[in-house]
DNA sequence: TCCAAACCATAGGAAGTCCAAGTATATTGT
DNA sequence: ACAATATACTTGGACTTCCTATGGTTTGGA
């Protein structure tokens, strides 16, 4: 019961100051991830639908994310050639430039301070993992 | 990283578990918070700002839940005796039959089937505990 | 004393999450 | 071939969170 508080304090904590270092470059955390998932996939656009699952958020909530950067041009909806239901999405321009400097910025504020050490870290990260393996949610 | 990551996933999926699980109850966990944390105060009532408090969120985010609690008739906001500027948050009749039912359902169903053996939830309390000293977030 | 600074709570607005429904397109079975 | 089913995405609604600003109350210093 501690445990499951501990662990949603420490979330909304980092959730806080992800979108306070993110502010400057014109993202949140939630449109953040969207953008580095867009970045990392090697042909550089993705359905929706494979997003959504990928970053283990409703299609809803990604409608909503992708809303956003496509109305400030960092990404861009574009027609599957041959399925008329999907959409995939891909990076601007602009969405290329801004995703290394967040990115960067990210990096060394937030997970380089992130007050905590590195096997506490391994340490957290595989007791979680098995949780969410016992949860079904697939890594 | 990865373990940031982790923690918010982890955060997110019991977040969600035990929303469904205090549907049946007319609660959502924002709103169940409220009431546990009046039930444990001796006094019964508290003040707005202490409750956000030790709620550790913001005073809008009570009000809101405050406001939802009080239309549906499980708190109160009294007057303060002396202090014309505070509130005081009460139980009403019907909260206090509500928060034993739901908090034994959320105990049963939520964290007894946390799917984290007794020594890693203690792994995890003490390092978060650790991490959340470091950020100031006074346990 | 009394005016300014601090404090308490609330209102309004932006963002995120989810769910339930709806629309459009594919796929499948008869 | 055509109706039934399934999939992909969007819309609308409920809820939470935060921030900024505002209206009342204290309280403390000139």
């Amino acid at each position: 019961m501690a445990a499951i508080t501990a662990v949603m304090r420490t979330a909304s904590i980092y959730l806080q100051r992800a979108d306070a270092i993110l502010k400057p470059h014109g993202l949140t955390f939630a449109r953040f991830e969207v953008l580095a998932l867009l970045g990392f996939s090697k042909r550089g656009s993705l359905p929706m639908s494979q997003a959504s699952q990928l970053l283990q958020v409703h299609a809803t909530s990604l409608t909503n994310s992708v809303d956003r950067l496509e109305a400030t041009g960092l990404v861009r909806r574009i027609p599957h050639p041959t399925d008329g239901r999907t959409r995939l999405l891909e990076l601007t321009t602009a969405g290329q430039q801004v995703l290394p400097a967040a990115r960067d910025d990210l990096n060394e504020k937030l997970f380089a301070r992130s007050n905590l050490s590195g096997t506490d870290a391994t340490e957290i990260f595989e007791i979680l993992a098995r949780f969410r393996k016992a949860s079904g949610d697939f890594l």
